[in-house]
RNA sequence: GGUUCCGUAGCUCAGUUGGAUAGAGCAACAGCCUUCUAAGCUGUGGGUCGCGCGUUCGAAUCGCGCCGGAAUCACCA
């Protein structure tokens, strides 16, 4: 990297010429700003005072021991505490002769070590998936990828929540006004379907609590003794105890969920290599409980129900057994920790969850510390904003969600509209056309949301939001498809871009491009430090419009100079190569042709 | 009330370990399609970086105090 050899040229002009050591790690090295000439700049105040000369002089003898003293600076300029230096632009030639051709450039090689575990996804099975889920299943699905490019093995998996009183919620309300309704004979998607009985039930739940209100009975008392949910927990305890009906409806039902989760799951493009239940977790996240218990580290009340005192991490009590000896959430996820490391022996288990669970995290992190799991450290909550929407949060029972498919959808037909308007679809088969419109209505939709950094919470408006121009997924298709096309026309043969570039003198623009290019790596990198997609996708389409920028009014076929045309089809080419890196690991496709 | 996070252009967002005149996109306005795909390019206008104090050669960035918003502190998951 050329900022890390200016960085070590620096030290030795500061010891040779200040008789002082410096670590390189404190040079201050960045990209030159626009209006100035030079490539780097050097952040010349640190050595002013052990310098003591002013900022001009001192930057002005550092450049001139800077240029003397390698092989690669051309030029240098001092404004202010700022020594601008000009890299020699063979350096980026041979930059570019040296990876063009490289299929996977910018991404590292693997290392040999113990998996990241990441869960993402985490549903639970009484709704469909929500615009919600799209960020937590787009976010997974993308931290993954980079943590690839990084040379991790990784393990994707999802731990669906498959047992506890919302399912019996919808499972009672089918059984009382299903009349024997399933996808197949009313053509609605499983999770659909399920998701009708579980706004069933609320709605009928409140209707009974204003029955017995008016009957004179309290609001709370109300609450707690509305029939509807009696019946739901009745069901729940049912369930714990095996019994045989009840099971098989909880599996029918959850069946018709999990079909319908596939058909979302396989159009966001999303996988997994193991899925986790919870119903096969919670046990084991019990018996750790009472282990606990047995060896002092968790304490009982008098009702019996067992709690973890935190108090001296400065957080609350924290219940993990009910009286009755039903689970909580904490109990399993204590367990599913558990048997999520000894099947990955993981290295790392990462968890992509919304900030709404920092706290609980915090609380599962350090109970595991108590009851002395070595696996607590592996734990790494990667937390993620909420999506609002402009009258505020999603509210389930204000039908404020936004419907993953019918979000989807929405996508897939603005597109169609958008293509069909803008005359590009004439010589397209019709499946073509299809695929292409997917194509573009997901890359809009997952550009849009990754794009933002991920800890923050985001604002989506469903009817504005979406846009096919600008900063945007499909602009950055766009670009891709124009330089496959350019490809395709051009009729140097593949043998010729393989051969290496002879010295040729680029203009600003190509230059631009190339140092865009040369970042690549570095930002794969930090994006993997930091779990933020959006770094992809904010370098991708910067890297994009300055393309634009020199695609415009630089041309590539019709240049006559043979070198020159070869180097630019040379950066046109490792341009496509980088745009669709940087789109795959966001888990958008590049289409050749748009 | 306690804890955590957030506040940058009309809107949506960038802004690396503190660095130069705070940047994009959308929206508005003005240009550019006989020329490699106009989902594009070029230009114009738009800012008290919530407010104040402090640290520093230098603060959107760090510290403290306010103001405003969100999440959480559940025998929901």
């Amino acid at each position: 990297m050329i900022d890390k050899h200016l960085a070590e040229l620096t030290v030795a002009a500061v010891k040779e010429l200040f008789q002082t050591e410096v670590a390189s790690a404190n040079i201050q090295i960045q990209k030159t700003v626009k209006d100035f000439e030079g490539d780097l700049t050097v952040v010349i105040f640190p050595f002013v005072k052990i310098a003591r000369k002013s900022p001009e002089q001192c930057g002005e003898i550092i450049g001139q021991y800077l240029q003397a003293n390698s092989n690669f600076i051309t030029g240098f300029n001092v404004v202010k505490g700022f020594l601008n230096v000009v890299i020699d632009e063979q350096y980026y030639l041979d930059f570019l002769n040296e990876n063009k051709n490289i299929n996977n450039f910018g991404y590292h090689a693997a290392i040999a070590e113990k998996p990241f575990v990441v869960e993402y996804s985490s549903p639970n099975t009484n709704k469909p998936l929500h615009l919600g889920h799209i960020r937590n299943n787009l976010l997974g699905w993308s931290v993954s990828e980079i943590l690839k490019a990084n040379g991790h093995p990784v393990k994707k998996v999802n731990l669906v929540n498959d047992r506890g009183i919302h399912i019996c919620k919808s499972m009672v309300a089918w059984m009382r006004y299903g009349n024997g309704e399933t996808p197949e004979n009313s053509g609605l998607k499983g999770d659909h379907l399920v998701g009708k009985y579980y706004v069933e039930f609320d709605k009928a739940y409140k209707q009974e609590i204003k029955d017995l209100v008016s009957k004179n009975i309290p609001q709370e008392q109300a609450e707690k003794e509305a029939p509807i949910l009696l019946e739901a927990q009745e069901m729940l305890r049912k369930w714990e105890q095996n019994d045989a009906d009840v099971r098989a409806l909880w599996e029918k039902m959850n069946n018709w969920v999990y079909a319908g989760f596939d058909v979302t799951y396989k159009r966001l493009g999303v996988d997994f290599d193991k899925i986790y239940y919870e119903s096969n977790t919670y046990l084991l996240g019990k018996s750790m409980v009472l282990d606990g218990l047995q060896k002092g580290i968790l304490n009982q009340r008098p009702d019996t129900s067992v709690w973890a005192d935190l108090r001296e991490d400065g957080l609350d009590e924290k219940l993990l057994l009910r009286a009755d000896g039903t689970s909580v959430y904490m109990t399993q996820d204590l367990g599913t920790a558990k048997l999520r490391y000894e099947d990955f022996e993981a290295q790392k288990m990462m968890y992509i969850v919304g900030n709404e669970q920092n706290y609980h995290f915090d609380v599962l992190k350090i109970i595991l510390k108590k009851l002395n799991y070595p696996f607590a450290d592996t734990i790494e909550h990667v937390s993620y904003g909420m999506v609002e929407l402009p009258e505020g949060k999603m509210k389930s029972r204000e039908g404020t969600v936004v419907d993953a498919d019918d979000l989807i959808q929405e996508m897939v037909n603005t597109a169609r509209q958008k293509t069909e308007e803008l005359g590009k679809i004439d010589n397209f088969e019709s499946e073509e056309a299809q695929k292409l419109y997917e194509t573009l209505a997901l890359g809009a939709l997952k550009y849009f949301i990754l794009k933002v950094d991920p800890t923050k919470n985001m604002l989506f408006n469903p009817h504005e939001s979406i846009d096919f121009n600008g900063n945007t997924g499909p602009f950055i298709q766009y670009t891709h498809a124009r330089i496959r096309s350019l490809l395709n026309k051009s009729d140097i043969e593949t043998e010729v871009l393989n051969t290496k570039m002879q010295a040729i003198s680029m203009n600003e623009k190509e230059k631009s491009v190339l140092k865009l290019l040369h970042d690549f790596p570095q930002i794969v990198r930090q994006a993997g430090d930091l779990y933020s997609p959006a770094l992809i996708a904010n370098y991708i389409f910067e890297l994009a419009k300055e393309f634009n920028s020199f695609y415009q009014d630089t041309p590539v076929l019709r240049e006559e100079n043979e070198e020159l045309r070869k180097f630019r089809l040379a950066l046109c080419a490792f341009t496509g190569q980088v745009l669709k890196s940087g789109l795959h690991l966001l888990g958008i496709s590049a289409p050749e042709k748009m």
